[in-house]
DNA sequence: AAGGCGGGGCG
DNA sequence: CGCCCAGCCTT
């Protein structure tokens, strides 16, 4: 029996993985090497799919001598399938270097394991623990997202300061006198208990666990979106007719709602004036007699997830056309438009814009 | 600090 | 289709 003054949390995992270990190969192990090796194949690949091409490996390379005299091309078409490739070629200058410079045997500390081409914090201190029962945990996506919940961790794992911080946490869990067996039970746990979708109902850790306790699951670990900068086309027409211009306010569930703007049509790629036209109902039936100009405007205004292209257009409707009841639109004095909120591209355009008319007589500034 | 690198499984 | 996976390296 272990000592007890272990966090409940590290108490709790190791009795879990008493009974839930995974029976894996590279677990049957002390050799450093294959412990490398299984622990590079899988670097962001799941356990089902990188353990053929981890048995294939050890089969054709069963030492790091082997493995540092094979030809690349060789190893190179044994990794096939598996994805992100620099790791093989890391792989074959880490088995050349152990061999040259360590005497084809591996560096037994974390700190000297850092330093190997294609072994990174996780790895160096995978190895360190599993092979040389060194004191560093492991903290990968499932740590991340394990003591997220656990503790209610708020930190975004994505930014710099996230590792360091969950490392701290994960030293002060893990016991110094079974590194190895709490770093492959948090890996455990997180693919088979406290995954993304996780199974609370049966998990041991629940009545301590905070997200759980707060229902909170779906808020951890907090993790910012990517903000994948879009790239969207805006193709703006001030219409006027009769010293009016025609506006409306934007209220769908989008950028700027509240804020006001000019009839706008937006395309999915860059088009053609008449490409434009043609898509648009309304603007086919108020261009026929129109007289139309094309204006400077911004080309570009970036938002933290948009890029927005805009170009523009003056078109004075003839009087006698009758286009009163647009849904949604209304025609406004452009002393009145100056008075509503508009976005900053909107206002760009109004002041690239002053010369018209409409502008000049009733906008300040 | 941010981006790139792959293929596959899952809801 | 977006997210995530036993991350690491480069810029």
């Amino acid at each position: 029996m272990q000592s007890t003054n272990h966090h409940p949390f590290t108490k709790g995992l190791l009795s879990w993985y008493r009974q839930h270990a995974r029976a894996l190969p590279w677990r049957q192990t002390q050799d450093p090497y294959a412990i490398w090796l299984s622990e590079v194949v899988l670097q962001q690949t799941r356990v089902a799919q990188g353990l053929p091409y981890y048995l294939k490996l050890l089969e054709v390379f069963p030492t790091v001598e082997s493995l540092a005299q094979a030809e690349e091309s060789v190893l190179f078409r044994h990794w096939q399938g598996l994805g992100y490739y620099s790791r093989a070629r890391n792989l074959h200058k880490t088995a050349k270097l152990v061999v040259s410079d360590y005497h084809g045997k591996f560096p037994a500390t974390y700190n000297d394991l850092i330093q190997l081409p294609g072994v990174g914090p996780y790895t160096a201190a995978a190895i360190a623990s599993f092979a040389f029962g060194e004191a560093k945990p492991v903290v990968d996506g499932n740590v991340f997202r394990i003591l997220a919940r656990y503790f209610g961790i708020e930190t975004d794992i994505l930014h710099s300061s996230a590792r360091k911080e969950f490392t701290d946490v994960a030293m002060e869990l893990i016991p110094q006198d079974q590194p190895a067996e709490f770093n492959q039970a948090i890996m455990d746990f997180g693919s088979l208990q406290c995954s993304p979708a996780p199974l609370c109902a049966s998990c041991p850790l629940s009545l301590t666990c905070f997200a759980f306790q707060q229902k909170r699951i779906q808020d951890f670990p907090v993790k910012q979106k990517k903000a994948k900068q879009k790239n969207r086309y805006f193709n703006y027409f001030i219409l006027e007719q009769g010293g009016q211009v025609l506006v409306r306010e934007r209220k769908e569930r989008d950028i700027w709602s509240g804020l006001w703007e000019f009839y706008l049509v937006e395309s999915a790629q860059e088009e053609e004036l008449e490409s434009l036209v043609e898509m648009d109902d309304n603007l086919s039936t108020m261009f026929s007699n129109a007289t139309v100009q094309f204006l400077k405007s911004p080309k570009l205004h970036i938002l933290s997830h948009q890029k927005i292209y805009c170009r523009a257009w003056h078109v004075q409707v003839p009087d006698n056309l009758d286009i009163s009841n647009l849904a949604g639109f209304q025609w406004i004095q452009p002393e009145d438009f100056e008075k509503l909120g508009k976005s900053v591209l909107l206002l760009n355009l109004i002041t690239d814009n002053l010369h018209l008319k409409i502008f000049n007589d009733s906008m300040p500034r």
